[in-house]
DNA sequence: TAATGTCCCATGGTATCCCATGATGTCCCG
DNA sequence: CGGGACATCATGGGATACCATGGGACATTA
């Protein structure tokens, strides 16, 4: 299925409008979507986005909560009521809301970041800081990448979060 | 099945443009795909590529991680974000994106080097250096290869990473 | 009427497509 | 076994299409 792959860097003009990259587009059109999908990110100072199939990820997500749980409406909060379906104008382009880009400290310049079923919206200087980090965790994180071909091993005490 | 074997080293013309070897476009070519996918090594400094048979392996690996959780982000940074989909040209030619020949030092030549089933696209000169090292060091890890038909064993304690 | 947002068109830069060429390797025939 | 014809492949250059970006025109709204 196509994903969303790799990382663009485009700009805002005058009038707050910006072109989503042209592979991206192609992603959400196979979706039957002339848009995208964005909301805050749940961990990251950033914007995260999808197509149609994103949505429905997360609504069979929060589907599985119980639907008068805390849980589910802070949840829902951020993936729904922040959330906001930006249509793509002739060119290609969509206009953020400033209730977005102020979470993301985005001004004048966006980098779209393509992780698969989703894609991420950084402040160009941020997104650079957190890839550095990102790689530097990696070695951490190597552990969870397991041969899809290997024998069930013992899983390895690499702890985590919580 | 099909696989990357032997080495390749071709040239970037001043489009940024560079062959790839027709033993490697055949491997694609088996996989029903014109082009391959590339991304930075995680260990080596280097390029990695294979064909969608590669593709789906890193696939199900990042599927198994929770679709917002931060080791899904940081690796789908890594894996993804950082990958490019290099479809064939008529001639069998690809373009790699600065993103990734900056990080393995690429400029003007490329080294293909067939690993089964991928490959890794070297700086000439570092990976006549890479090849002396690995030499050396294969002749150690030549026990990791246990027969395939030998009864389940325990894991050597061989000791990764940290 | 002024401000805002949408639609449409223009433009420069980049990437892609297509064709040409030379070299290398392979196959066939003598 | 040797030589020549052919096919394959890597490389270069010109033409074309796509894409990101900027600006003007029009509709909508307060």
């Amino acid at each position: 299925m196509l994903s969303f792959r790799g990382t663009f860097t485009n700009k805002i003009d005058a009038k707050g409008r910006i072109s989503v990259p042209a592979k991206f587009r192609a992603v959400t059109a196979a979706q039957e979507f002339a848009g995208i999908i964005c909301f805050p990110s749940l961990i990251d100072p950033c914007i995260e986005g999808g197509g149609p199939d994103l949505e429905a990820e997360i609504d069979i997500m929060l589907g599985r909560l119980d639907p008068f749980s805390r849980e589910r409406n802070v949840l829902a909060n951020l993936l729904k009521a922040q959330s906001a379906e930006l249509m793509f104008d002739a060119d290609g382009r969509v206009s953020l809301p400033e209730m977005l880009t102020s979470k993301a400290g985005i001004t004048d310049q966006v980098t779209f970041v393509g992780l698969g079923n989703k894609f991420q919206l950084w402040e160009p200087a941020a997104y650079e800081a957190y890839l550095a980090e990102a790689m530097a965790e990696a070695s951490g994180h190597g552990g969870l990448l397991k041969s899809p071909h290997a024998p069930p091993g013992p899983p390895t005490a690499s702890g985590g979060g919580s």
